[in-house]
Formats: C-alpha cells, sequence, structure tokens
DNA sequence: GTTAGCACTCGTTTAAAGAGAGTGCTAACA
DNA sequence: TGTTAGCACTCTCTTTAAACGAGTGCTAAC
C-alpha cells in the first residue's frame, strides 16, 4: 500500500484541519469541506489505509482523526521543500526598526514580537562563550576586593566576571594586565585555551620583560579557571503563557507539565544545545528527547556572526502547530536578524552611521 | 458591635482553616476543630456577626464562610507585631552558603530558593540606576564603532551600556577619558547630573586642561543621555507555575490572567515600584492597584547597601497566602541577605578571604 | 447568653436517557 | 475494480432529574 496522490490530499487536508481547529475530523467534513470531488465513503476507506500506514489515530471508536507525529514530519518535510519564507511582513519589519545597542536587548525583542505574531511561546538561546574567540579583555574595579573582568569576543558579545581578590590593585596596574591579555588572547578561541597554551602564553610574557607584575600570574590563573568553569548561557523566553490559549493545556496539571519544563532554564538548555546546528532546526512531538516535552514541536533557527552561530531563537509549541506560517515566520526572521547583526557588528555601512557622518 | 476576643478566636481559626484547606469553612467544623468549647450554635452567632462586620463572606447560602481582604489585614496586622522571624531556617542557610561573586545571581538564586521553599512564585527587582552613586566608570572597545561603557556604582553593582560611535577611537584615549570620567562623576548620584552639573563638570575639566579631547564631549553627551533614559531596572522571577498548584487557579482562563500579569515585566515593575519602601510591604487583595492581581497578596521585602535600598524580593500568591510562614522566611531572607551583602560589597573581612589571607 | 432542633437553601454528585458524530461493513452501481 | 449509498453500531458529550449533603437561620427551650 503506497501514498498515492490521492491520500496525500486527504491527509493534508486533515492535518490543515486539525492544526486550524484541534479537533479530530471525519470522512463527511473532509469530503464536504475540502472538495477533494470524493464521497465521506471513499475518504473513510482512504482514512482506513491512512491509519494502517501510521499517519492518522482514532482517538476513540466514534471519533474523526488526528494526523500523528509522522504525518507532521512528512507534512513539515514538505513544507520545507518549497521554501518559502517571508521577508515583507510588517510585523517582523518592526524588528527591523528596533534601535539596537545590546546584542541580547534585540534578540530578546525579537523574541517577544515572534511569540506575539505567532501566539506561541518563544525564546532565544545564547550560544556558549567557549565557542567564541576573545577581541578585547578589560579589567574593572568593583570594590577593594571586588573585581569586574570585561571579555568582549569577536562577535561583539559581551561577557561580565566578577572575581574576588585577596588584596587590592591599582587601576594602571589594572589597565596594564588587561593590554596584555588583549595582546595575547585575541584571536584565540577561547576552547582551546587549555593548560598548555596557558603555559605558553605566560612563557613569552615573561620572555619579553622578566619581572612584569606580580599579579598577572594570578590574573592569567583567575581567567583560566574563570573560561573553563564559564558554561553559562543566556536562555530568555516570552510568551510563556500563550501556551494556556491552546486546548490541548486546557487541563491545569498538563499545563504546569510543560511550563514547569520550559521554565526549568537548565532543563530547557539542554535540549536547544541537542538540537543539530541547521540553520533551521523543527523536532516534532516523540522527536523529542524529554518526556515532558514530546506532545510539543519545537522549531528554531540560528543567527550567526562571521558564520558561527552565536545563538538560536525558536517556539515551542502544541504538535499540531502551524507549521506553514512558523517556518515562514521564523526563517523570515532569522534572515533580517543575521542582516542586521551583521550591519551593525562587522562596522559595514549602517544608515544611522552614515547620516551622522553627513553632518561632520 | 465589637470584635470581642472571642470573635477574634473564631475569625483566626476560619482564617487558619481557609488558608490551609481554601475551602469555605462552617461553624461546626469550627466548634470541633479548634475547641473553643462553644456549641456551634453559637459559632453561628458570631459568624453572622463577623459577617456583618466585614470579615466573613458567604460564597452562597448554604456553604460556610470565607475570609475577606479585611480579614487577611487584621490578621497580618497582628502577625506583624510578634515579629517572629526564621533565622536559623536550614533552607535559608542554604542561601548563606552560595558562592557569591555577582550580586545579580546571588539575588536570583536567593529568590529561586524562596519559591521552592514557600511553593508560591517569587520576583526580585533591581533598584533603579538613578539612586545610586557612581564609583568607576570604564570604557571598552566593541568594534569599530561600538563602544561600551561599564557603570560601577557603589553598591558595586555593574551596568553595561553599549552606544555607537560615528568614528572609531583608540584604546589609550578610551583609558584617559575612563579616568577623567571616574574622576569627575564619583560619589555624584545619578538623578543629580542634570544639564547644569553637566556643564559644570565639562567647565571644570576644560579648565584644567585646554585641548583635552576631541571625543570627550562627545562621551559626555552620550553619558547624560545614557543615565537620563537608563530606566531599566532588572525584575526576575521564578516558580511561576507554582501559581497552577492552588485551587484558586484551576481554571486555566483565571491562571492565564495572573500569569500573563506577572509576566509582563513592566506592568509588574509599576506595582513594585509602588509598593512603599518599608523593609517589609504587604499587599492584600484590593489593596492592590491593578484588576489582574486584586485575588492576590504580594509580600516583599527590601535590601540595602550603606543603608540605601538597591532591590526588592518578595513573593505572590493567592490572597489565602500562608501570611506567618511566608513574613517570617522572608524576614530570616532579607535578614540574611543584607548580612551578605554587606559582607561582601563593603570589603569587610569574610571568611573566605581571610583563609586565603593565611596562605600567604 | 447558650444551645438543640429543624426546616430550608443551594451547590455537588450520581444515574439515566438522548443526541450526535463518525465509523465499518455490505451491497449496489458505473 | 473503484466508488458510493445505506445502515447498524460505538462511544463520547450533553441534558435532565433525582438524591445528597453541608451549612445556615430561626425558634424555642435551657
Amino acid at each position: 500500500m503506497n501514498l498515492n496522490d490521492r491520500k496525500l490530499k486527504i491527509l493534508r487536508a486533515i492535518i490543515k484541519s486539525y492544526i486550524q481547529e484541534g479537533e479530530a475530523i471525519g470522512s463527511r467534513t473532509i469530503s464536504k469541506k475540502y472538495d477533494l470531488g470524493i464521497s465521506p465513503a471513499t475518504v473513510r476507506n482512504e482514512m482506513a489505509d491512512l491509519e494502517e500506514l501510521g499517519y492518522l489515530i482514532q482517538p476513540h471508536t466514534s471519533a474523526g482523526r488526528i494526523p500523528t507525529d509522522k504525518a507532521y514530519r512528512l507534512y513539515v518535510n514538505g513544507l520545507l521543500k518549497n521554501t518559502e519564507s517571508v521577508k515583507n511582513n510588517a510585523q517582523i519589519k518592526k524588528i527591523l526598526q528596533q534601535e539596537i545597542n545590546e546584542m541580547n536587548n534585540f534578540i530578546r525583542n525579537s523574541a517577544k514580537i515572534l511569540s506575539q505574531i505567532t501566539k506561541y511561546t518563544s525564546f532565544a538561546m545564547s550560544a556558549q562563550l567557549k565557542e567564541c574567540k576573545l577581541k578585547h579583555i578589560q579589567l574593572v574595579p568593583v570594590s577593594d576586593h571586588k573585581l569586574l573582568m570585561v571579555l568582549v569576543t569577536e562577535n561583539s558579545d559581551i561577557k561580565n566576571v566578577l572575581f574576588t581578590l585577596n588584596k587590592p590593585i591599582e587601576i594602571e596596574q589594572l589597565n596594564r594586565i588587561s593590554n596584555l591579555l588583549t595582546d595575547k588572547l585575541s584571536g584565540i578561541e577561547l576552547k582551546k585555551l587549555d593548560e598548555g597554551l596557558y603555559h605558553k602564553i605566560l612563557q613569552e610574557i615573561y620572555g619579553i620583560r622578566e619581572t612584569f607584575d606580580d599579579r598577572l600570574e594570578e590574573m592569567m590563573v583567575l581567567l583560566m579557571n574563570t573560561i573553563h568553569n564559564y558554561e553559562k548561557v543566556d536562555l530568555y523566553y516570552d510568551g510563556l503563557t500563550n501556551i494556556l490559549n491552546y486546548p490541548e493545556y486546557s487541563d491545569t496539571s498538563k499545563a504546569k507539565e510543560l511550563l514547569s519544563f520550559v521554565e526549568d532554564k537548565d532543563l530547557f538548555k539542554k535540549v536547544l544545545m541537542n538540537s543539530d546546528g541547521d540553520d533551521l532546526s523543527i523536532l516534532i512531538g516523540n522527536e523529542n528527547q524529554f518526556e515532558q516535552i514530546k506532545k510539543c514541536s519545537i522549531v528554531s533557527a540560528t543567527y550567526k556572526v562571521n558564520g558561527v552561530i552565536i545563538g538560536k531563537i525558536g517556539l515551542i509549541g502544541p504538535t499540531r502547530m502551524d507549521y506553514k506560517n512558523v517556518i515562514s515566520m521564523i526563517k523570515g526572521l532569522s534572515y533580517n536578524i543575521n542582516k542586521i547583526i551583521s550591519e551593525n557588528y562587522m562596522d559595514l555601512a549602517r544608515s544611522e552611521f552614515n547620516e551622522q557622518k553627513k553632518e561632520e
């Protein structure tokens, strides 16, 4: 038994209907609404076949049928081939108009708008520091025994790390050390900064000036430890309560199960870090690793600087998600995000910048 | 008609029962469980009086009675007089054991633990930048046209602000400007930094060195604008889904109403900023300003550095909140937070520091 | 002032009946 | 051989009615 053209048409009709209505659909409705020119009885036969093939299930005898994860996967794969991406959506254009200064805010705002448009729960995750190359290191005094290290990566990402010192240190010395660290460490991928490289760099430094700074070694050790322990990945979500709009979660205990899962950032980070690094990743129902979200789908896209993935943005919702809309939205969004990031962080021409230039 | 001793006892019994069970309570149960030595009929008479006085209401004729906001207020005021605060709670002590480097993380963790202990939704809010005095300013290059300004306040709070420049600037110059800004602006309350003071400072600077830096004025303007527009207050919450445990919110639409309200950080910030600056603030039901949370109570405490309030931490839950427990928890928590903050950020002796010292 | 007794109220639970949607199967049709 | 009408059957959801029960307010007695 094969998926002939008619079966496909019927399946698509069922999927579309279920995505919209959220209720099992019967043969009569299919043949009437989606006029395929065949009678309910014929549709019934085909539906029985589709069930046998694993694309449909019946919640109970006298109900209609609903699509399985397998059906959604087929449907989504079909959608992905005819890649349409919304580039001119008015709401997505709002994102373009944002004043973007801080990357984090920009991404968060984008996620917020995404959830508002789609009515699903959106999220945004930054990449791990380890994946990045350093560009600049600056030490800033905070109090006598507290010291802030600002790490600027080549993607123009900024990380703050606070230290506790055992004795105060003067600003001039901080600046000298900052410059030295920047000089020696810029361009190096943080994950490569292991014991070996660390000693090599220290050697180099001592090679230049025999007795430079008694605090330098302490700083280097702290820096090393920090980078090795810095697993922190920012995770942000918005529109959590959108989940409560869907009848799937009208039962509070079901809603709680899902919301608790999403609220647990560590858990949710695992989900996202395990999803592949494709530009567009779609995980449908059982394709998810964790039990609590096996009735959900997650659609996410990456955003990049210099071709390096620096984060993910996407949506989570019920498996009967409006994939068509969601995919084109997220494609359009990530296209725009990447465009804006490169305009802003690659120091290319930027409208605002050009305007200011004229006035000089 | 007055609130005599017996009425008070009965009212307290009803409140305690309702807080625990969440269900209207009748005269029979009161007289049996809380053996006050009076019959149900007598309790009934008193309950009728209490209803007339506005302390109780009946959901419907044949139901028991539940306390009104007025009753909770009376009860809470009573609790506040006999100030007990949990200082030795094992779970709160966990907070003491945290490794605290960054203030934000420390406060967030504390809020997280608070929600885990109490099973309500916790929040933590940082104070506005404007309220603080500056201690150090450091400019850090991010890219050719991006510049990071790190502001360190006297409370050792750290704020990052990103600028877009219209032409690149060298590191040496950045450091010089940083030093100058720090020199001139440290100790000044940010909200006092208005047009007048700004010009005065610029004059002073030009007085010292006639032509110092052509970029200095640009920096000052940016700084000014930033500080004036920097309304950002961090708001964090945890245990959002705890709300779903309470029968009050077993109806998804009710849950959604409340959760959406809390999720809207701007709205929730307003609530918190309007609450008084007392060490402990309790808003019960209708005492709240916004319709969406008039069936909730909010209990919050402040935390301080140098006597200046730098944030609030607290809980939101149904009006039948376990005030007794919550109050003592939050009191104990804020006591410990303040203790830890002063130990860490006032550069007083700290155990870890002392241990390190020995090894020298 | 307190309490037992009792009629009354009203939401909740339980059971039964009915409606409705949809199916699978059979037999007839093109 | 594929398609379709007809029909009995299944199962959930809704409706209706009855019984239940918790709690009250009032009255009269203690």
